[in-house]
Formats: C-alpha cells, structure tokens, sequence
DNA sequence: GTGAAAGCGCTAACAG
DNA sequence: CTGTTAGCGCTTTCAC
C-alpha cells in the first residue's frame, strides 16, 4: 500500500481536492466543522503531503543572494567555490553570488540597496560593521526580503539570524588546546590576529585569554600582532616576537596569513606549540609536518546549507528556532585530517 | 525566463518528449545522431533536469532497512532515534529500523535473509564479524538488494560500502592528544576498552599505540583493560590499576562504559589527562567539570546521511565515490561542545 | 464555502 | 528508432 494522497483524504472526508488542499496549507474559506472531518481524516489516514509534488505544482523557484568579499582570502573562495559548486544541484531554489571590494561597507551597502526584492528572496551576507551597511539592511528588509548575516555577524541589525560559527567559543576552544599542550611548560603566548577592527577576530581574542588567564595562569600572553593576514607581515612580525622572546611556548594564530607562521617558526627549537584557524592546502601541510598542532576550522559545506535552508524556512514564514545557524567548531590534528 | 523543460529542449532539438527523456535517462534505442543533436540543445539551453518533477512521475519510493544491535548501547540508540526522527522528514525514500540482539551473528544472518527484495531495496547493517553473517549479506546481494556496513565494517564481504569512521585514525587522533597533554610528564597510559573482539575497538588501539609509541615514546602503555563496556566493571578494573600505579598520566577510552573511567578517577589527585568516545549527556559532564579533557564523536547524523544517499545512489546505479560513506571524526573539547 | 478542471516537468507504457 | 498519451500528487484559477 503506497502512502495516501489528497485523493484519498478527500474520499475519506466526503469533501473536494480543493478542500482537503486548503486545510492543508491553512487557507482561509473552510467551515469549522468540514475543517476539522478533513483534519481528522488526514490522521487516520497519517497523510503525509508530497513535497516533491507540491514544489512541482507551486513552481516557485525561491533566488537567494549570496554578498561576499572579494579578493584573494582563501577562506571566502572556498565558500564562493562552495556556493557554486551546490548551485548546480540544488532542486527548489536558484544560488547567486555576488562580490563586493573587502572591508568596503560604502560597497556593501550599495550591494545590497541594489537587490531587487522581485527577483530576491533571501539574502546572505558576508557583514562589515558599520552604520551604513545597518541602514542598507534595514531597507532590504523593509523591502520583504528575509536577510541573515553570514560568517561574520552585524549585532544589533535588523538581520534575521546569524550563520556561522560561534567565534568566542573558537577561540577559548583554541586556549583549551594550547594551554594543555603547553602544559608545564611555563613561558609567553603569542596571538597572531589581522585586526582588531574585525569582529571575528576580536571575539576569538577574547574567548582565548578568557580561558588562558582563567586556566593556564602560568603563561603569559603577549599583547596581539595585528598583521593584516598579510604572511609577509606576519612572517617579519611573529619572527621579531620570537627573536626577542626565547621563552615563547605557544602561537595562537585566528585570523588569515598562516603561511606566514610557518615561515616565521622555520628552524627554531624547540617548536612552540601552535594553533591556527581554517584548514587550507598550507595549513593541512603544516599540521602532516609536525609545524602546527591543530588547525580550527568552520565548514564551507554546512555554512551554505545552514544559510540556505535558513533562508528557505524564513521565506517559507516558516518557524526558525534560534540556534538554527550555529555552525559546530571543527578541531583538526594531524590525525583526523579529512 | 524561468528554467527550460524537456519540452524546450525537444522544440529546440525537433523531437519528441520521449527522445529527449531518452537521452537524458541514458536509455537505448537513440541514434546517434538525434543522441547528439539533442545533447547539444539540452547544453544550449542550459537545461537542468527537474528532480521534483522525475521523481513524482517515477513514484518509485525506494525502502531502506537499517539493522542494528538492540541493547542499551547509548551509541546505538541514539543512531536509531535518528533514523525515526528522518524516517518523518524524508521525501523520496522510506527508512526502516530493525534491531537484532547484540553481538549475535546468527541472529543477524537470519534477519538479513529475512529481508524481502521486493519490499526492500537497500539495507545497511551494523555487521558482526561472521561467516555467517558474510553468507548472508552475500545472498542478499544475489538478490539484488545494496548492501552496505555501518559503523563497524565487514571487510572482505560482499558489502558494496562501508560508513562510518576511520576507526584506526580515531586512534591516532586520540593519542595525537593524549601525547600532547602528558607532555612533559613521562608515565603510563590505560586503555580502558570494551572487548579486542570487537573490530572498532582492536583498530582503534592499534591507531593509539601507532603514534603513541612512535611519537610520545616516554609514555608507558599498559595492557589494555577489557570492561566489556560495563560501567561498574571498568570502573573496578580501572580503579584497581590506579590504585596499582600512580604513575598513570593518561587514560583512553576508546569503548562504552565512560561513566565507569568517571567514577573511578573520582577524587584522584593529579588527575590523568582522559580522552574518551562517544559524546553521550555523562560525557559531556564530564567534559564540563573538567574530568574529561576530549571527547571523540562519530556524527550520528551524518552517518545516517551518509548511509542513505549512498544507498540510494547505489539503488540508482550511479556512480560512487570510493571515500564516500567515510564520516570524519569530531573532537570536542569543553569549550566546543555543540 | 466548496468543487471542477487544468496544469507543473517528467516518466512510462504503448503505438507506430 | 521515435512519437503519443496518460498520469504522478499537488496547487491554482475560476465557477457555482
């Protein structure tokens, strides 16, 4: 016996197609009484609508915009590989990207006064902070678009939910890591950052010395390289560091440039113990030579699927619970490298 | 525009829907050249096969079957809570449960030659290692049916997959931790595991003492405990061997039974770093008031993921990728748990 | 308030 | 070899 159909509650009801069609999405027009024999029906029958037929007949094709940075951060492509990658499979819903110049909100907020509610549905994006981008988004809203933050969160918008992982706990599971790795081995930490100005960056710094001050007072942090994620500046920088400081026992690097601490660490002995974020070809290396002990990462794959099934439910006006789009942190070492 | 059909396409190339259902479902009985002509319009149109649309006109719903050991294995019962809560949401396929007791190849070979290859098109199984079970599987497989192996594989059987994790890597990784957190404290290391008979478990010691013994050659592996993943046991048998050496530094736990390793280090003093499997609500306490360091996990969700997109892509006869079903290992510190 | 009927894009017989 | 013709289960006008 196949699953019943809306025939088959129809029948059972003693009622039409379009009845049983209008319980079921909750339309308006139905008398109390016949609304609930079809509910009832439907039970007893444990209906169950297909939604492959139901997308076939509605064929409305939901567009979701994707705004990221553009540039040469690895972290970023992937995720645009990613997107488009997905774009190609997905069934209900049609992917763009599009890319905006780096830490230009001016850009972004033009980027996203741009969309054009009648083609858009959804909108996902990389967030800078700023005044602009806040009153850009605020409008895209008005217009009825359903808008989340990806990555990179804007606080305090009208933005409907935050993709990503959470970046504070990054960091205090970074000096979890550290700090038992180094153990008994009392000296200096360094944190390699790109900005301060960034909001990721800034929460993983916080959620690190959190638990470094709190559970590893024996070490001593160092106040934060801001290199840019530039591994030039990062090299000549974490190397001056480590010249003038023999006692430096671990590096905690959170934002991009990690090739740079590679380069910085080569030849020195021992080896401070090291922590970095995002698993890149370098990275990966990095860890399979013993040069780095653990790479944190944030998935590409689930944080395109988070975002668009995210996107999908808002736009559906489908219940979101709050934690929805909370990616997990990834932990890496040389062994579990995928 | 919206999206171009078959219709677009069978206009396009001067042929009918039924050609053009040909080519695209790679049926004979095309010439050649219509073949191509055809090809080339679906290219020009950039034309994408709607998988609603083929799906509810094929109405096959294929029927999955997962069998797996009864018993209160928390691991287990967590897999089978969610298949049901999938069984609910899935669209085109319908997902089964069935248990069989534990550890008992005879009655796992009897509930594999019980499956009905017109009911059941694909079967994943959490194998024992048998010839029973081997003779089995095969026999399912004559019938047509996909096969493939979850969480603990079956090598050298007709089983077209195996899905779970590296049991071996989840070793290393473990002892890639384990080492890092005794460093500097040269000791002994328990490991507390349920029974060598077990295939996850042996390979899972055998990955540990690989790199343990290679790369934290100061620390002393004692033989391993066999608590048949029976907490009241492996708390006895591990509190003798505390009691026995106090030199111990580290303890892993690659089996059931955690709450056992708990209460046997309860009250201890230094405490020995603990890395553990399975995240189940005791392990995370654990992990929470510190008498845990790691945990390692293998992702129900994804496993059950995994497990059926491969079957299904196997049903299809479309081609497999052989690392497909591979589930990555997670580790979760206090600071990352999900 | 309710029902009839015409598709959505694709597949599956069955004819040619 | 190729085309015609009914649907799949649901949504959507448009009548009544």
């Amino acid at each position: 016996m196949s699953r019943p159909t809306i025939h088959d509650v129809a029948r059972a009801a003693g009622v039409s197609l379009s009845t049983v069609d209008r319980v079921l999405n909750e339309r308006t027009g139905v008398r109390q009484a016949t609304q609930s024999r079809v509910a009832a029906a439907m039970r007893e029958l444990g209906f169950q609508r297909n939604l492959a037929a139901a997308s076939l007949a509605r064929r409305r094709q939901d567009r979701l915009l994707f705004i990221l940075p553009g540039g040469s951060n690895s972290f970023m492509r992937g995720l645009e590989r990613e997107l488009t990658r997905k774009a190609a499979a997905w069934e209900f819903t049609q992917l763009e990207v599009a890319t905006v110049p780096p830490f230009d909100d001016a850009a972004l907020a033009a980027a996203l006064r741009e969309v054009d509610p009648a083609q858009t549905h959804g909108v996902a994006v990389v967030a800078t902070d700023s005044a602009v981008v806040r009153a850009a988004l605020a409008e895209l809203r008005d217009k009825g678009v359903a808008v989340v933050t990806l990555v990179s969160d804007l606080p305090s918008s009208r933005r409907q939910h935050f993709v990503g992982i959470d970046n504070v706990q990054a960091g205090r599971t970074a000096a979890s890591l550290l700090g038992r790795f180094c153990r008994g081995r009392p000296g200096r930490i360094v944190i390699v950052a790109g900005s301060m100005l960034v909001r990721d960056h800034a929460e993983r710094r916080l959620g690190f010395e959190q638990v470094l001050r709190a559970e590893f007072p024996e070490q001593q942090i160092l106040p934060p390289l801001e290199a840019l994620d530039d591994q030039d500046i990062v090299a000549a920088e974490l190397g001056a560091v480590l010249d003038r400081h023999p006692d430096v026992v671990g590096i905690y690097s959170l934002g991009a440039g990690t090739r740079g601490v590679a380069r910085a660490m080569a030849g020195r002995t021992p080896r401070p113990a090291t922590v970095v974020h995002e698993l890149t070809a370098h990275s990966r290396q990095a860890l399979l030579d013993g040069s780095f002990d653990a790479v944190i990462r944030q998935d590409h794959a689930r944080e395109v699927a988070a975002a668009v099934s995210l996107l999908q439910a808002l736009i559906a006006g489908k219940p979101v619970e709050p934690e929805a789009g909370r990616i997990g942190i990834e932990v890496f070492l040389r062994d579990n490298l995928p």
